[in-house]
DNA sequence: TCTGGGGTCCTAGGACCC
DNA sequence: TCTGGGGTCCTAGGACCC
C-alpha cells in the first residue's frame, strides 16, 4: 500500500532550544541570529561543538569540531553549555504536537521524528498538513523545523535535509532523478567517512551514479552495506514507522577524564563510578544484564574493549563492578588513559531473580542494598549516597548517565 | 591548544561440536 | 604426515547515526 511519511527535523536543535529559552527569559539577542554554538566544557576535555547557529555555520564551524578551533574561525563566538533537561522538554513538546495528527509518531532521536500520515489527513492534502505542522512549530513552540514528505522514511529524511531552515520539501519516487540523484553521494544516509573513499575509488560521486552502479560490485567492496546503500540511492526502503518505547538492546556509560589516568586505583574509581550509574539505570528498567564490557581509550585515542558473558545475569552494582575490574586488569597494558566506558548487553527481564535459583542470602542482601540506595537517591538526589572511596579523589561518584526520559536513538531506519 | 556520549548493526576469526 | 565441513557461540573491532 502506498504510504505518506513525514520526517520532522528541528533546525539546529540544541542551539534553537537554548535561543528560545533565553528569549523567554528576557534575553535581548536571539542566539540563532549571531555566531553561537552549544559546546562541552573545555577544561575537562569535553570541548566540542554539539550544535551551531546558521551564522556560525557561515564561519565554517562544524558539529563535532573542537571549541578552540571553532574560536579560531570566529573569535566572537558565543559558547553555551548544554542543558539536556531543557532539550527533553522541547523534544516532548514537539512529539505531542505531532501526535495531534497521527498516533504513528516515531521519535527517531531527540530532535527528529518520523510520522505515518497515511489515512490521517482530515479534509486536507498531505502537503497542507505538513505545512501546518511546520507553521505551528514556529508559532506555538518557538523553534523552526524542516519537514520532508515522501512514501517512505528514507526519502522523507533525505527531503528534510534539503534547504534549511523552516522549509517543507517533497521527495516522491517520481522526483528522485531530479531531486536526489544530482546530490553528492556523501549526503546519502549511511554513507559515512569510511564508505565515501571506497565509492570514490569506484568512480561514484553522486547518488545517481550509486543508484546506477552494479549491486554485485558494491557488495564486493562494501559487503551488505553496499546493498543497503544501493537501495537507498534508488529510494527503496520499506521500514515501518514504529511508535512507542523502543526495546533496548544494551546500555552503557562512558566518560572522558579531565586528566590522564595512569594507575589502577583511579581507573577502578572511574569504573565503579560508571558501573554505579549504568547498574542503576538497568535496575530502573527492571532488567538484568548477561554481558559486561569495558572500553578504554588511551592518549593516542586508540580504543580497546574487553567483554565477558556472565554465568548468570545480574543487575547488582558490586557484582558487575567486580567483573569490570577483572576485564580492565586483563586488558590494560599500562598506557595512560583518557576515557573509560562500562557497557551492559544481552538484557533480560529481572523476573528470574525472584526465583529460588538465586534465593540465597548473599545475593538477596546485595539486592536489597542496591534497592535501598536507589530509593534514597530517587528521593534525596543522586548525591545522597556515595561511596567513601570517592571522597577527596577528584572523581565524580556517579559518572555519565542519561536523564530518565532521554529518548533512545537508532542508527538505522 | 587536540577531538563527547548515547546508541545500533555488521563482520571476521577462533573455539567447539558433530 | 592425515587433517572435511557445516553450524553455533563468543569476542574484538569497525562503521554509522544524532
Amino acid at each position: 500500500m502506498k504510504r505518506t511519511i513525514l520526517h520532522v527535523d528541528v533546525n539546529s536543535a540544541y542551539l534553537s532550544w537554548e535561543a528560545v529559552y533565553a528569549l523567554q527569559h528576557g534575553a535581548r539577542v536571539d542566539l540563532r541570529t549571531i555566531p553561537s554554538v552549544v559546546g562541552g566544557d573545555e577544561k575537562s576535555r569535553h570541548g566540542i561543538v554539539l550544535a551551531k547557529s546558521i551564522p556560525a555555520k557561515k564561519f565554517n564551524i562544524k558539529t563535532g569540531e573542537v571549541l578552540w578551533s571553532a574560536r579560531m574561525k570566529c573569535p566572537n563566538l558565543v559558547v553555551l553549555p548544554p542543558s539536556y533537561s531543557l532539550y527533553i522538554q522541547c523534544s516532548n513538546a514537539l512529539v505531542n504536537l505531532l501526535k495531534e495528527y497521527s498516533p504513528l509518531v516515531e521519535r527517531y532521536s531527540i530532535d527528529e521524528c518520523f510520522m505515518d500520515l497515511t489515512g490521517h489527513c482530515r479534509n486536507k492534502s498531505f502537503e497542507e498538513t505538513a505545512w501546518e505542522i511546520k507553521e505551528r512549530c514556529r508559532e506555538e513552540l518557538g523553534f523552526t523545523v524542516n519537514v520532508g514528505i515522501s512514501s517512505n522514511k528514507l526519502l522523507a529524511k533525505m527531503a528534510s535535509e534539503f534547504e534549511k531552515p523552516d522549509k517543507m520539501h517533497t521527495l516522491y519516487p517520481h522526483e528522485i532523478p531530479k531531486k536526489l540523484w544530482p546530490l553528492p553521494v556523501r549526503e546519502l544516509f549511511l554513507a559515512g567517512p569510511r564508505t565515501i573513499p571506497v565509492l570514490y575509488k569506484l568512480n561514484i560521486f553522486t547518488i545517481g551514479q550509486l543508484a546506477h552502479a552494479s549491486p554485485a560490485l558494491l557488495k564486493q567492496h562494501l559487503k551488505s552495506h553496499g546493498i543497503t546503500l544501493w537501495k537507498y540511492a534508488n529510494g527503496i526502503d520499506n521500514s515501518p514507522v514504529t511508535p512507542g518505547e523502543r526495546i533496548i538492546k544494551g546500555i552503557g556509560n562512558s566518560t572522558t577524564t579531565p586528566f590522564d589516568v595512569d594507575n589502577k586505583k583511579e581507573a577502578f574509581l572511574y569504573l565503579l563510578s560508571l558501573t554505579e550509574t549504568v547498574a542503576m539505570r538497568l535496575r530502573d528498567k527492571g532488567m538484568m544484564a548477561r554481558v559486561v564490557a569495558v572500553t578504554i581509550r588511551d592518549t593516542q585515542l586508540s580504543f580497546f574493549s574487553h567483554q565477558r558473558k556472565l554465568a548468570v545475569p545480574s543487575n547488582n552494582t558490586d557484582y558487575l563492578y567486580n567483573e569490570a575490574k577483572r576485564l580492565f586488569t586483563e586488558m590494560w597494558q599500562g598506557n595512560p588513559l583518557r576515557h573509560f566506558g562500562v557497557h551492559l548487553s544481552e538484557l533480560t527481564g529481572n523476573e528470574f531473580c525472584q526465583t529460588s535459583l538465586f534465593d540465597n542470602d548473599f545475593v538477596l542482601r546485595r539486592q536489597s542494598l542496591d534497592k535501598s540506595i536507589d530509593t534514597i537517591r530517587l528521593s534525596h538526589g543522586s548525591g545522597a549516597v556515595i561511596r567513601g572511596a570517592f571522597l577527596h579523589s577528584g572523581i565524580p561518584p556517579l559518572c555519565g548517565g542519561v536523564h530518565e526520559s532521554f529518548p533512545n536513538m537508532r542508527s538505522l531506519l
